[in-house]
DNA sequence: TATTGTTATACTCTATAACTATA
DNA sequence: TATAGTTATAGAGTATAACAATA
């Protein structure tokens, strides 16, 4: 007996689930020979795409909270890819920046997780997974707004 | 300065992770008042559609490691919507079984997860949600694919 | 010997409160 | 008084080893 679970693949966000950690377990995998996790891919490439940024407008962008923040950014110093230098204008802050270091093993793994999401989405022409992404950004802010709706009507 | 994540949206599995903790917040808030989890939701509805399914099996459809799941029955048993009841053919292994009260909260939790479903989807049609389940099951296919590829190769 | 359910345990992830130094 | 970064900590969630009862 091996058991169905017909009645919860009907649902959109258990299909999510199931999805998601196929996608997590073959991504960390992909990860492990640059020494990254998933978070510290992430975090290492919004800080390449947004060189300077401070920790608090990156807890924001990811949705980390601060306190974890700080320990992903204490990996990636101790991993000299990341660097974090004193804000002129506000002493209490950080601006973070890559080191060449964290340059080029960004370059690498951004290529090896190009070829992982390729593999997850095998089957799928270059428009499919244009729709399914512009799709999960409707979720996405779909929930976003009922995450407003409950947070407001408890105010 | 807000930062911008466009060199990670480009990726099925960032909008994935994104929208997969979307949803997850929204389902959690929308289960709470049924006093169950997401997980205890999926093991009640998976109870529900196998009536006498066995640990091992619902470990095997969920993926959940068999000492865990123990501790999610005996949650479900706590709350008295599952039995466990000794399989007359073999004196180590329990059926599961839904009580009265289980197959009742069952159904008013489904409902509740089915508007909550249709909340993250509003703006699709049921054409679309069907297209993304589909295309979220291939997904993980191709997930399971690769972890067997990678498996097989370290043996 | 192998399997079912269990116990104990550890590791990761995430969330909150409170501190410090600056503003 | 508020904000940036930090520390400490606690709670989920998940994973593994080893045991008792049974096959």
């Amino acid at each position: 007996m091996t058991g169905s679970d017909a009645s919860l693949r009907i649902f959109v966000g258990y299909g999510l689930k199931r999805a998601f950690n196929a996608v997590q377990s073959d991504l960390t995998a992909t990860l492990a020979p640059f020494r990254l996790r998933m978070v510290t891919f992430s975090v290492l490439a919004l800080i390449g795409e947004n060189d300077g940024i401070r920790q608090s407008d990156l807890a924001e962008v990811t949705s980390i909270e601060r306190p974890n923040l700080v320990l992903v950014i204490d990996e990636l110093e101790r991993a000299k890819l990341v660097l974090r230098m004193r804000a002129p204008d506000d002493r209490r802050a950080y601006e973070l920046r890559l080191t060449p270091k964290g340059r080029e093993v960004l370059a690498e793994a951004r290529a090896a997780v190009a070829a992982h999401d390729h593999q997850m989405t095998a089957g799928m022409t270059k428009a499919d997974r244009d729709a399914l992404i512009a799709v999960l950004r409707k979720i996405e802010l779909n929930g976003r707004k009922e995450h407003d709706r409950r947070t407001l009507s408890r105010s």
